[in-house]
DNA sequence: CCTTTTGTCATACAGTCGCATGATAAACGA
DNA sequence: TCGTTTATCATGCGACTGTATGACAAAAGG
């Protein structure tokens, strides 16, 4: 076993029990010994792969970006209008079942923890400009397509349409709203943006 | 001092202890030692007036729903017209100064930690369907002045103001908007819902 | 074969955690 | 005045924390 091993591997493996903590038990329950006996391995190799304590929770931050990345990209490659496109990236951001809720668990804990850590809240600021320069994208293609109003101002269409997507998942996670709630309020948002 | 002791008053103090020791350090470091050093008493006396860490947590989320509703209260009083009072209101809720980053720190800590103890989703949701018939009812309000466009469904354009601006203080707490931009994205919003 | 590297492990360390307990002092009711 | 209640305090307990360290096994290079 020793000798060759697949760093990157060992790492999404770590991150990934990261995850599965924060998620069942919260932030405040990850710990070294924690997470080992999550991952399956002992607290010295973890501390192999990981030196700090930190270096773990931003390790697992910077995965699930990633992670979220991957799935958005997945979704919008499977629309054939920007209309449709925008409308389902946002769904796919939303904890609409139990995958979706995964995440955004996930991704509200360290929208907390990154107030008070600035290297988190570094690498949460990373993926942000993407995701809201992808929106601006979209709703500027659903514009010329005639789909979307030409008045619009896109940059801040899609700021308010992504505030509104994270507000709905904090709403959503503490048990306001339903999935079927949710759908309604996006629909009827985006309905708004159709008509001149 | 035996004897006649204020315990409201001794209540709050903890509380707004517990609220600085969130808001400098975060959530994690949130324990009954660190909470009884800030508020300048031993941790004896804490625990006679909050029994368990779970107690005190919850007085203190308590406390802050207290204290934004009655900031909410008081500045919707100051304001004339039913537009002037929703946009009052939304931007008390933001993040826009630095007594109400304070607020909304603390706020969004308690969103995630309220994600995994259900007392304080309990809490979470008392206070906010109160806040949502409000914004609802000060948009009909706006309607039948002729301030606000009649066909809109005043449910769900509070609930969509309402994540809007959760969504944004998320944002926003992370670094990724400033004040200036934070405020005409609301202004953006509601004069979208002037026009018919 | 021997040495070095790579990976894993158990353990030690000082510190903190939540919670429980018993002592103590101040003010009240009798 | 005396006991009771109210409030505060220091301290102890076992468990857990993040980090550091040294031993050790397996593969690779000489």
């Amino acid at each position: 076993m020793p000798k060759i091993v697949d760093h990157e591997a060992r790492r999404r493996h770590i991150a990934e029990a990261v995850h599965r903590v924060i998620h069942d038990k919260g932030m405040e329950s990850v710990s070294l010994r924690v997470v080992a006996a999550e991952a399956g391995m002992s607290m010295g190799a973890v501390q192999y792969y990981v030196t700090t304590k930190d270096q773990m929770l931003l390790l697992a931050l910077e995965r699930i970006g990633i992670w979220i990345g991957e799935r958005v990209a997945a979704v919008a490659a499977h629309q054939s209008t920007p209309l449709d496109v925008l409308r389902a990236t946002v769904l796919e951001l939303l904890p609409l079942d139990e995958e979706r809720s995964y995440l955004n668990r996930i991704g509200l804990a360290f929208q907390a923890s990154s107030v008070v850590s600035e290297d988190q809240a570094a690498a949460m600021r990373l993926g942000l400009p993407l995701l809201l320069s992808f929106f601006a994208e979209q709703i500027r293609a659903a514009q010329t397509a005639g789909q979307l109003a030409a008045h619009l101002d896109a940059g801040k269409e899609a700021s308010i349409l992504y505030a509104f997507a994270q507000g709905v998942v904090n709403a959503t996670l503490v048990g306001h709203y339903t999935p079927e709630e949710v759908a309604a309020l996006l629909d009827y948002h985006l309905a708004r943006l159709r008509a001149g």
